[in-house]
DNA sequence: GCAGATGATTCGCA
DNA sequence: TGCGAATCATCTGC
């Protein structure tokens, strides 16, 4: 490809608007004909203009015509003094923008949600993270987990593949304009900038077209996630073995019926359920029972007896475990019926 | 299907 | 941060 062309330089001042042409003219280089030359130059300009109409053949001889025009280099020369005016104007209107504050939350999102960046074992992380804000530990957990990693797993493909066809687009896209600019410099000037503008455009507009992929990943995670949590939110009735231990602490602690830090872990360990489990179940016990002491007095009186009964038992075997599940005695109970809370 | 029971969540307070 | 209170959502027995 001829490189001439395409170098700008600067022109003496001679005829208004167009001094380059005019100083070409005036040192004989354009033809002596005034009307004959603004014919050329004419003529010329319509061929530029209606180039893109032509067939591919035709076009080819028309611009190998252009290149040889005797007129060329004067228009040429006129066309980079237009360009250079022009570039003034347009001058620090594409200077580096920061960088897009939405972008950065969005990259960051999907980051930490494993859906970009690093594979880190498919989002198992952000399902545990999921799972221990709601304090389950059901035994499904493994099952809802891995149908969580592969739904995760199936976004990050997604979205993967989309970005790699996007990228591949813009790269196609971008080469295709560089040629293109490439082809038209040897009809009009074309500075380096300004092809570096032009691959900056097409850029923004990929980009542009990369953010909605991003966010509606994240819409998609965000789903998925609220589902998970969702099918977390079911909840499963403790066992009548868990529920009894639960009863037993609750009613034999009746005038302090606040588990400690340990107690909460023994009773958690003993009924196999969380820690944050027994929290709220003495949560609910205790406002429940406070709402209602005579419809819980029966199941108090029964694990009051209960309790009795293991104190007499324990006691003529001579030790007094004191285990959260020890009662400690009836008189708790009395005070607590008589002290609500 | 309905009512009551029950585990979980949310919010305000000390 | 733990608790009470209100509320939601689901389970369970009828």
């Amino acid at each position: 490809m001829d490189e001439q062309p395409r170098l700008m330089h600067s022109h003496g001042v001679g005829m208004a608007g167009h001094p380059g042409l005019a100083q070409h003219m005036q040192d004989g280089t354009a033809g002596t004909d005034g009307e004959g030359r603004k014919q050329d130059i004419g003529d010329i300009l319509q061929q530029i203009m209606t180039i893109t109409d032509q067939s591919l053949d035709e076009a080819q001889a028309r611009k190998h015509a252009l290149n040889c025009h005797r007129m060329k280099p004067a228009l040429f020369n006129v066309l980079c003094e237009i360009k250079e005016k022009t570039v003034l104007s347009i001058r620090g209107a594409q200077e580096e923008e920061p960088p897009d504050p939405q972008l950065m939350r969005l990259d960051n999102m999907l980051l930490a949600e494993g859906v970009a960046g690093p594979e880190k074992g498919g989002g198992s992380a952000a399902a545990a993270a999921a799972a221990a804000a709601t304090g389950g530990i059901g035994a499904d957990n493994s099952a809802e987990h891995s149908d969580y990693r592969a739904k995760l797993s199936q976004i990050r493909q997604i979205y993967h593949t989309e970005l790699e066809k996007y990228e591949q687009a813009c790269n196609e896209f971008t080469t295709h304009v560089m040629n293109l600019l490439r082809e038209q410099s040897r009809t009009r000037p074309i500075s380096p900038k300004e092809i570096e503008r032009m691959v900056g455009i097409i850029h923004r507009k990929f980009s542009s077209i990369q953010m909605q992929l991003k966010q509606s990943t994240c819409e998609a995670v965000m789903i998925l996630r609220s589902r998970f949590l969702d099918a977390r939110r079911k909840r499963r009735n403790f066992n009548k073995q868990a529920t009894e231990i639960l009863n037993e602490y609750f009613y034999s602690h009746l005038s302090n019926p606040y588990p400690s830090e340990e107690a909460k872990e023994e009773l958690a360990k003993k009924c196999a359920i969380t820690v944050s489990q027994v929290s709220n179940w003495f949560g609910n016990k205790r406002i429940r029972y406070k709402k209602n002491i005579g419809k819980f007095q029966e199941e108090a009186n029964m694990y009051a007896a209960r309790t009795a009964v293991n104190a007499t038992s324990v006691s003529a075997h001579g030790s007094q475990a004191n285990s959260p599940s020890t009662p400690n005695s009836a008189g708790d109970l009395f005070h607590y019926a008589c002290h609500p809370l």
